[in-house]
DNA sequence: GCAAAGATTTGCT
DNA sequence: GCAAATCTTTGCC
């Protein structure tokens, strides 16, 4: 089912009970990825001094002024990508930050996509290191495949060439759906949000992080 | 131009 | 619980 794009145009709080539970699509030939996003984090407004956008508009986070339903990838430590959903009308710079996606089909297909990544980057790694990583990833269990917003992006090879992307067009190879059959309400729990120790008081204890209560794909 | 920090993850003490 | 890995973006000179 199509993920509407009016549930991200208006309060990012209220969308963010809605992007919860929905799925998240990477399509593939012939095998697709779909996850449940089972933890958002929401990042909300000029004002908000945990934001990319708190210092107004640049190239990196450009897309988080455009319009709802687009994809803000960015890069973080140098290492990890990062996937948002943006909310709030244009030139309301507002976004949820992806942070844990329970794998629901093609796991295969995600635990393959984070051995090629360790393996490009090995070419700097000792070959024990490497032979650690591929042991670890095999034992890995599904659900701690993407449960992290690093990880997730690992998981469904997201880059900054998806930066922009539509992700409620239904013909993007990256997109949302929704589940209505899936009920969240009664598992989802609030907190302060994560790795933000750089921000001051209100906006590092702000409750805007969003999960599932006993899933076993939240991060941490 | 250059220096510093970062919406993370992992491993070791 | 702490530090390393790793490189783009940003701010300041």
């Amino acid at each position: 089912v199509r993920f509407p794009r009016t549930a991200l145009a208006g309060d990012t709080l209220q969308a963010a009970t809605q992007l919860l539970g929905a799925l998240l699509t990477r399509i593939g030939d012939p095998a697709a990825r779909t996850g449940r996003i089972v933890e958002v984090e929401a990042y909300i407004g000029r004002d908000d001094l945990a934001s990319h956008a708190h210092r107004g508009r640049t190239a990196r986070n450009d897309v988080m002024f455009g319009p709802p339903g687009a994809a803000y990838v960015y890069l973080v430590y140098g290492m990890y990508h990062c996937l948002n959903v943006v909310t709030e009308p244009e030139a309301s710079p507002a976004a949820l930050l992806v942070r844990a996606v329970e794998p629901l089909q093609g796991a295969d297909l995600m635990r393959r996509a984070r051995l090629e990544r360790a393996e490009a980057r090995a070419a700097r790694w000792s070959s024990d290191r490497l032979e650690r990583e591929r042991a670890r990833l095999r034992t890995l269990p599904d659900s701690r495949l993407a449960a992290g917003p690093g990880l997730v992006c690992a998981a469904f090879s997201i880059t900054r060439a998806d930066d922009g992307r539509d992700l409620c067009d239904a013909t993007s190879p990256l997109r949302l759906e929704l589940d209505p059959a899936h009920d969240v309400a009664p598992s989802m729990a609030t907190g302060a949000r994560i790795g933000i120790g750089y921000a001051p008081e209100p906006w590092l204890s702000r409750p805007w992080r969003f999960w599932l209560a006993g899933n076993p794909a939240v991060s941490r």
